[in-house]
DNA sequence: CGACTTTGACCAGCGC
DNA sequence: GCGCTGGTCAAAGTCG
């Protein structure tokens, strides 16, 4: 059962991100003017402390692994509002709980992203070690990660993310390169490719519905920002979701746990 | 050999 | 100004 729960957890966590990054994706679809949304460099942010307090906790997207209660307000004050929001308040604070085995002493929150170690301190309010993670799927993503035990449950991993990543999902890299690459997503023929610079999809208007093989036009003439294209882009991402019994069950799973919580874990 | 982890030192913000 | 604290750096160690 407790192993039960465990998969269930990280299989939650994997799709809370993709949705999130789905989600995020959308955004910058939608908003096209800043393409590369502004975010400074890794080496821009450190030695910037100042902005280390720029977290708004109106931005707060907490999240529910394995059924576990969400955060709540006072601890995130302790957590994550530190200071008053500045212009850098756009990065996004998002929380996770992860039931792990007790026994199991790693800082480690599967969650499907590349994270780099850099840090780990013990902090005044819990005995229990923080340790610092950066993301390291992407050189220049800004996320970076805190998990620490919780104080009241030894067992639950709790996760701060901040900020939102500039790329997509490993998995979502994965599928999008093997399975849409110079193929057809939906019936219009497109292919999908992520370079430094993000994600782009590259559609082929001019081979509706027929087959383009080894044909990869790049249409510089079509309008990413136009509501068509934009809508396109939504129905089918979310028709290849819909297609996805993996995501499908982790979303059942999550429905579940949203009613049912203690059928998760037992708290 | 490159990527990652560990860990002590350092820095900046904050309260007194 | 000083001490405390959280966050980050970076050298050294570890691993595959």
């Amino acid at each position: 059962m407790v192993e039960e729960n465990k998969k269930l957890s990280e299989m939650l966590m994997v799709m809370c991100e993709n949705y999130n990054t789905l989600q995020n994706h959308l955004m910058d679809l939608m908003s096209t003017k800043n393409p590369n949304k502004g975010s400074p460099s890794a080496a821009a942010i450190s030695k910037k402390r100042k902005a280390a307090g720029s977290e708004d906790n109106t931005n707060n997207n907490d999240r529910v692994i394995g059924g576990y209660a969400e955060s709540s307000s006072s601890e995130e004050a302790d957590w994550c509002n530190k200071k008053p929001s500045t212009e850098e308040s756009k990065s996004k604070i998002s929380r996770v709980y992860v039931q792990t085995e007790p026994s199991d002493n790693r800082l480690v929150v599967k969650d499907g992203y590349q994270w780099r170690k850099y840090g780990q301190k013990v902090t005044r309010d819990n005995p229990s070690p923080r340790a610092y993670f950066k993301c390291s799927f992407a050189p220049t993503c800004p996320v970076k990660k805190k998990v620490q035990r919780s104080v009241e449950d030894q067992s639950v991993l709790v996760a701060t993310y901040e900020g939102e990543h500039n790329h997509p999902h490993p998995s979502q890299t994965e599928a999008i390169l093997g399975s849409n690459r110079g193929a057809t997503l939906g019936s219009v023929p497109c292919s999908a490719s992520i370079s430094s610079s993000g994600p782009t999809i590259t559609l082929d208007l001019t081979q509706r519905g027929t087959t383009t093989h080894g044909v990869k036009r790049s249409s510089p003439e079509i309008d990413q920002s136009s509501p068509v294209f934009q809508q396109f882009l939504i129905e089918q991402m979310a028709s290849n979701l819909s297609k996805d019994p993996s995501f499908k069950s982790a979303l059942a799973a999550a429905i579940s746990g949203r009613i049912f919580p203690h059928s998760l874990v037992n708290k």
